[in-house]
DNA sequence: ACTCTACCGAGACTCATTCCCGATTAGCAA
DNA sequence: TTGCTAATCGGGAATGAGTCTCGGTAGAGT
């Protein structure tokens, strides 16, 4: 699979600029995190795959994210979610987050919408002196399974 | 004020509808956020007034959420951020999260652009068999003061 | 093989948030 | 006003996600 060399290619590249290292630990976070439908939370991490060590999936979820290589996503529970960063997975997305069990689904938006969304948010975070990062923009409800 | 008090009327009567009542430390919290100029966390409300007491803060803020009188920002930071309800206020809005401070901050997006993205993601909702409560929009970045 | 440095992982620790429970107070009615 | 009752209060203990420590391990040279 190419798709998948091209990511751990990419991801060490990222580490590399920081002089991290893609070991065994970060290699099996980012294969969970590719094979996984949806973000998962640390404990979730963790129960895909027994090899990994919670202080270790903690630590390395860290390097990870300053590398570009994953992304948190801060839901309605008390935990953080992951996923690998979208320049990795070719798709720009928002999430469906349900406040009854936590769970976080993707969904895309409209180019048209995301394209006057973010000609609007650049020019507001200029009228703010903001220095804008990104966008998060999120649905929150109940999912299909709460209802 | 009329607008106090409309506020407080409107506190009493959404805390009703759930056999709770509108108690003077619920009072305190409500005056406390309407005269912030931005989401506060507990630590910045309990500093704001001494009289409140740090579980009960906790325990008010719930029932007050519950009640749709308070609402609960998750930023970037630790702590969670409370402000009053939208239709208490009177506006819609979004806010601008810093991510090296944990400040919030509110910003208001073009009225278009708020319909636009309202009938898109109502249609994004029901491909998935989402019933969506409410939408998040939040752009992520540094704040003018710590630039 | 040697060395240097990043990395590992088990467990201790931190601290925002939640829970407990005896004391207090709001609301209501006699 | 005087009870009465259930909701509420608040100080402190408990919980638990996330962080830190530190002795041991393992990559990438040389």
């Amino acid at each position: 699979m190419s798709g998948v060399s091209d990511l751990n290619e990419e991801a060490a590249s990222r580490l590399r600029l920081l002089d991290q290292r893609y070991t065994r630990a970060r290699r099996t976070l980012v294969g969970v995190l590719a094979s996984a439908e949806a973000p998962l939370s640390i404990p979730q991490l963790l129960a895909r795959d027994r090899a990994l060590a919670q202080s270790s999936a903690y630590r390395n979820l860290a390097v990870l994210e300053q590398a570009g290589v994953v992304h948190r996503i801060v839901g309605s529970d008390e935990f953080s979610r992951y996923e690998l960063a979208e320049d990795l997975t070719r798709h720009h997305h928002h999430h469906l987050i349900c406040s009854q069990c936590g769970e976080v689904q993707d969904f895309t938006a409209p180019a048209g919408i995301e394209n006057d969304l973010d000609r609007a948010l650049q020019r507001v975070a200029a009228q703010h002196g903001f220095d804008a990062d990104h966008h998060r923009l999120d649905l929150v409800g109940t999912c299909a399974n709460c209802r």
